[in-house]
DNA sequence: AGGGTAAAGGATAATTTTGTCTTTTATTAT
DNA sequence: ATAATAAAAGACAAAATTATCCTTTACCCT
């Protein structure tokens, strides 16, 4: 897996809520769960998470829910590194704490440039791009 | 992470027993956890099914041990396979089942290119390639 | 044959990840 | 103010991963 479960979870919702909800026009836990097909309640903390990270915003109480403000730009690399960290990007995959391009495991050199590629792909795609697509069933969630 | 744990041990493992052993001079786990500073028992563990798997060879009793035959030739991703499977290579990266070529989930076609690569650097990159530059120091595994 | 050695295998434990349930807090509408 | 709503938060549970320990089996040497 190159993405924890979280995580998974994390960019399915968020681009459900990019492409469904507006500030005038929130989208509720069960409302996701049910379009991106994951559990509710843990659904519910990863968007905490993301909540608190400002990718996403929340408001409680009746007819609030989540959002994301159409003017604010979110990238896919964003929500990775605010489930699962960056070490996908940055840790050696073999798990050698002193590996780097002077000293290097033996698949650092393979490895490089297709993790550098991998971050290029991630900061260029944006949940506006996406949301599109998605609405014209292009793309799907669950 | 790109690989689990225990696909970490794995690899550097092979490397260590490709670089160190032969039939006539096969390496114990308290060796092979020592070189690559892993958990001796869990260590035995993988290195039991990489030799199920028919990608080390071991035998027990005195000046038993592991030992890869130095014809023999592994590549990194018959060991990948052997502990983690191919989902790194195959599975869809949100989770989605029914994502294929045709239907796709949003990240589909940034990241398929970017997985063939990966398929094939580790498909390229064979064990008695790493020997070499481990021995001089170059490459590390602890 | 018998004792020592080292992997194989099974049982168990700790930790992390994933998932569920309940209570609390903030917000809205009446 | 009050009731209803929905996220936030915390406690708890299940499952998977990682790690340890102990017994068994295979092999070698004397």
């Amino acid at each position: 897996m190159m993405f924890s479960k979280s995580c998974e979870y994390a960019i399915r919702a968020a681009v459900y809520i990019a492409g469904e909800s507006s500030i005038s026009n929130k989208v509720s836990i069960v409302q996701i769960a049910h379009a991106i097909d994951s559990p509710k309640h843990f659904t519910g903390k990863i968007l905490q998470t993301l909540s608190r990270k400002k990718i996403i915003s929340s408001l409680r109480g009746p007819h609030g829910g989540f959002y994301i403000d159409n003017d604010s730009s979110v990238f896919l690399i964003d929500i990775i590194r605010a489930i699962d960290g960056d070490e996908l990007f940055t840790s050696c995959v073999l798990g050698l704490k002193k590996c780097s391009d002077i000293k290097t495991c033996p698949v650092h050199e393979q490895i490089q440039p297709i993790r550098n590629q991998l971050t290029i792909e991630f900061s260029k795609k944006s949940l506006n791009e996406m949301i599109l697509d998605v609405k014209q069933n292009k793309y799907f969630l669950k």
